[in-house]
DNA sequence: GTCACAACTGTTATATTATAACATTACGTG
DNA sequence: CACGTAATGTTATAATATAACAGTTGTGAC
């Protein structure tokens, strides 16, 4: 059940139903509690798979009713990345949806188009290996890693605006 | 010319002095100007392990004389960066001073002890082949990566704040 | 059902990080 | 030393994020 990739022609329409099915069941199973903000939040990072700021995801729930304060979409995302439903990418201060919500064990790493600024989510064990490896060798303990890596996608290679 | 791990003990005022002997010869190699604010700058950074933020780098200014406004300090670390003396953490919003300013072939690599705040930069060539192989996998062409773990070092494990 | 509690959201204010725009000063070169 | 460029100063403001407290809603116990 992988989402499609950013950078290879899809429906995304499935992407988004997917994220909701995959939101939906997994609040259910733990008991949280996936209420209107938190959803429409969720809908609105996974409108594409270019990551969104906060105010950015503020203006949209804007035009559609009475603009929130901030700290609604703050809490909206807190909750959304604790239950591992999306990513912050630190590069960018912003938020895309997380596209492997079911494994957590290992780490997510991030290719950024600086073109398209789509943002394609990895999995990759030979990465997790040399990260533990080092982790490891080094005697640290790792509680939270972040990998992003930005740069030109296939498509925007060769391309005018590349 | 490796400097010191920031988690064994160690004459730190070697750190400092190493990478100021460093910035000196990079900058007159390469024809920049390593003014006063700039070195300052630097020297702050350099005077621990941990990362600094641009505001504390301020109130660190303000302490040894009249006190500069926020563009002129972004203005240093911004030169500092380009030259290669100092990385950003995403991860912290803070800078640390970099200790490998010599090869700029590979990837730098960090571990962000959350306890003494500490930071190592690291540099693994068994991550950057990995990188370089999943890029490829996925036809995508990197110009800046940026690996941040985050977690407990050697000596903050087992203490009674860890 | 309704009471009580906890979780969630609203609201106001403000903290933190960073940059735009323009004025002034310092620096090296001819 | 005059000139142009690079660096710094200054003022204002943008962009991102959180604190603190008030109000509302949803849920389980009874």
């Amino acid at each position: 059940m992988r989402t499609n990739s950013p950078f290879k022609h899809h429906q995304h329409s499935q992407c988004i139903q997917q994220a909701l099915r995959n939101a939906e069941s997994l609040c259910k199973k733990n008991g949280f509690r996936l209420t209107r903000v938190r959803k429409r939040v969720l809908e609105l990072i996974w409108k594409s798979h270019q990551a969104l700021g906060a105010y950015a995801i503020l203006e949209q729930l804007g035009l559609e009713g009475v603009k929130p304060a901030p700290p609604t979409v703050y809490r909206a995302l807190d909750f959304l990345l604790e239950a591992g439903l999306i990513h912050r990418l630190n590069s960018l201060n912003a938020y895309t949806g997380c596209s492997h919500p079911k494994d957590d064990h290992h780490g997510s790493y991030f290719l950024i188009c600086q073109h398209c600024r789509n943002v394609a989510e990895i999995h990759d064990t030979g990465i997790d290996q040399q990260i533990s490896s080092l982790a490891h060798r080094e005697n640290f303990a790792v509680s939270e890693q972040a990998l992003e890596l930005s740069g030109t996608c296939q498509n925007c290679q060769g391309s005018a605006h590349a």
